[in-house]
DNA sequence: AAAAGTCTGTTGCATAAGTTACCAAATGGC
DNA sequence: GCCATTTGGTAACTTATGCAACAGACTTTT
């Protein structure tokens, strides 16, 4: 019955190191959920109390307020996790509006199955333990990534930190961004016309060059004096 | 030798649910390090391939820019684990100072030992696997609350936010807050005198009243539409 | 009780960033 | 090749917030 999605889950980082026939028997021993979700449907995720894992399809969390306005949060994408997080800290959860664009199919794992002290030991279950270890411990490290730069007071600070990121990825002055103005400004958490205005100013004071998505970093230490507040 | 410390892990989240003998059992398999700090002492830490957990006194991490300029950026107390995100993610670390104001005692794991495949599957193990990801778990959602603070476009939708947070957390519209104002002005990330302006202004618009850490609301409504963007 | 220190509110001023709008350059569909 | 759409830069204007400085209320020390 698991069976079908055994393929996909293998490359699913919940499931790294853990052979095909352990899955199976992981899935045996958790005794998963199955949702599938239609084309367009939209459904309340007021249910946090577990952890989930995307089959197929792509499935978006959206924040709705009290006014009807609607943020998209997050999109979860075929083989990745959600919910590790609100589950295993067991602090309250918000309630999230989920959208599938496409036809979507997830895998539900109860909590305390995963948590609970069943007595068989089995060496997999550790495994996928210190798998789901590592997840919740990437998506902090994200987070934390995000609070630096939301923390930082000036706008040129921020740019100048994400030029410098990106710079030591690339090991190039020139590079091209992968993402868009507006991708970039949602980011760092500001407006798209005061963005490129600062890119500009950046530009007009010799610091850097740039062209659409190509970017030239010219003063390294102009960058470097934004950083070190 | 490190039976010493056994009742100040006891209480430690890291070993929640394991039992004296088993702590003992734990600390023969890991061998962790132990690292006194003096009173005063400033260290680098650039090694943070380990998990810490400070036994006695408390160590504050330190910021230090390109300028020398030094920010705390977090204290951890005895009984407190840390270095636990950027081990299991296994992100670039940020080398940072570590500063023991009074004497302080670390104990020091290494991760590989916690996460690599000793085949003695022993269940306590287990149970320190799930202590470490309810850890991580409950650190991240507190990094997500920090993200929506810190995204949040307005100061009046912060403090909002925290005044329905902690009037819900109360059960009371009048409260005592814990925090002076310049500690809260610093979690929202705003300078103190903008606040108590902010604040200010909501007091004549009649939706709250304060005297210095006693706040009461008094147009509940009033916050609720400063939230909803 | 006086003095010193801390916490908080207030004000005026400077300025960084949001907003809106518009245009030019690229991209993609037909 | 042409039109529509997306993407990015710029400018004028508004506004929220930072900053610096001061003053009053409370707290602690002596």
């Amino acid at each position: 019955m698991y069976n079908k999605w055994v393929p996909i889950l293998q490359h699913s980082p919940l499931f790294a190191e853990i052979s095909d026939q352990e899955i199976i028997k992981i899935l045996d021993c958790l005794k998963p959920l199955y949702k599938h979700y239609q084309k367009g449907e939209l459904s309340i995720n007021n249910d946090f109390n577990r952890l989930g894992i995307v089959l197929k399809g792509e499935l978006r969390f959206i924040k709705e307020d009290a006014k009807g306005n609607r943020t998209l949060v997050n999109i979860i994408k075929e083989e990745e996790t959600f919910g590790e997080i609100e589950t295993f800290a067991g602090t309250g959860l918000k309630p999230m509006l989920t959208l599938a664009e496409e036809p979507c199919s997830v895998m539900y794992f109860q909590t305390d199955k995963i948590i609970g002290h069943c007595k068989k030991v089995c060496s997999f279950h550790k495994t996928m333990l210190i798998n789901l270890l590592k997840i919740v411990a990437f998506k902090a490290s994200l987070l934390n990534r995000q609070v630096d730069y939301l923390g930082m007071k000036s706008l040129r600070e921020k740019i100048s930190t994400f030029l410098l990121e990106t710079y030591k990825q690339e090991g190039s002055k020139t590079f091209i961004l992968q993402i868009t103005r507006y991708e970039l400004a949602e980011f760092l958490n500001v407006s798209r016309p005061s963005l490129s205005r600062e890119l500009s100013n950046m530009r007009d004071e010799g610091i850097i060059d740039f062209y659409r998505a190509s970017i030239r970093i010219i003063d390294i230490d102009g960058l470097l004096k934004a950083v070190s507040r």
